[in-house]
DNA sequence: CAAATTTTTGACCGGATGGACAAACGTTAG
DNA sequence: CTAACGTTTGTCCATCCGGTCAAAAATTTG
């Protein structure tokens, strides 16, 4: 499907790296319809005919942008396997996620964006190599469960619930901030997070003594 | 601020409420930017410059909704109070919010939309109201956690978690339909959701005996 | 009914926006 | 040097889109 050998010069994998970058910035805060070219050329430092030099339509930049956020995005997912002990695989699992929200914030809300508007673009890729992926990490789950290592409950709903607590701290990050106001909101939510989010998934809310 | 007392006849109420209606499903679908008014109008079955009778301005629209949006949606967090059992409140706050998401995910996805661009409209109100509402109710948290009632924790936090795990229903609903795949995907969803929240907030992952 | 008022619509406008194009400019290899 | 190739830009175009306007149609009021 895609063009075979897309051979590029030096400059050419430069700029086109340029453009990415600030097409990150643009599409991840206005959304697909809301950034122009004009913004992401003013952004890359270019002129909007020269950009559309290195991307010949709007929607290459954001088809590329899409295909390199996936692969990065599941990779703490793939990770998780089941040698070692399961709640310290899961507990990395979140870490790693939560770090994710932290310092790639614009390819989470990039993400979060496409969701929202009903996965235009990405609706086979979510019902085929996500679903088997998440399949097969359930399965895994699954078998902690059954040899009572860990609490028995639903796994994928495990995952969905680990994946909205640690996105939310990047996709919803100004509410966040705003709640917390200027004492707390600092660089300083991140490990309150952290430490949070350990708390809940192990333990969770009923007092325990001792 | 707003006008002191907008008289409006029995078809002007109507009319806003169908115009108001259709822009739910629009904006809560593309966001701000990426709809149109002809697309409004076209759902709400009228002309453009008949919808622009009804609402002078685009931003007109967004902004009612928005402002009718925000009251239901934190009536739930109002609800909690200190009387009765620490634990059952907030397990009834769970099950309001993922009612909310299962009920209203236009709402919700709307209200996504804004904060992902960075609450451009709705700022002051989140550092305002919802701070200080969610100041009022983390004080109350933090007294049931003195009291020993329930596991000391921080309560902002645990506020953000039940919001991103009930709101995820309805924001990453695609892609939770897609992942559950047929089968699972179907109404079952919330009932599945209810229960793996109710364990997950309450108990945690660690395994326990009897 | 007729006047007054409200509602609806077709036609139109100006600015924004995605994209095309050819000419100019720069760089490199022979 | 110069021809070939890669890069950059000014200009232009067609379409979309938010919004206006005047006039027609419908409704309400006296």
């Amino acid at each position: 499907m895609d063009a075979p050998a897309p051979r590029r010069t030096r400059i050419q994998r430069e700029k086109r790296d340029v453009i990415l970058e600030a097409a990150l910035d643009v599409f991840s805060t206005h959304g697909f319809r809301g950034s122009t070219i004009d913004q992401i050329a003013e952004a890359a430092g270019m002129s909007k005919p020269n950009l559309l030099y290195y991307f010949r339509r709007k929607e290459d930049i954001h088809n590329t942008l899409m295909q390199r956020l996936l692969d990065t995005w599941l990779a703490p997912l793939r990770e998780i396997d089941d040698v070692g002990d399961p709640l310290t695989e899961l507990r990395g699992y979140i870490r790693r996620k939560l770090e994710m929200a932290r310092d790639f914030p614009r390819e989470s809300r990039l993400f979060a964006n496409e969701i929202l508007q009903g996965a235009p673009r990405i609706m086979p890729l979510l019902e085929g190599e996500l679903k088997s992926l998440v399949d097969e990490k359930a399965e895994i789950i699954k078998g902690w469960m059954r040899a009572g290592r860990i609490a028995t409950t639903d796994p994928r709903h495990l995952i969905f619930s680990i994946w909205a607590t640690t996105q939310h701290y990047a996709d919803f990050d100004v509410q966040v901030r705003a709640v917390l106001g200027p004492d707390r909101g600092g660089e300083g939510r991140f490990e309150d997070a952290a430490r949070f989010l350990e708390q809940l998934f192990l333990n969770g809310l009923v007092p325990r003594k001792a």
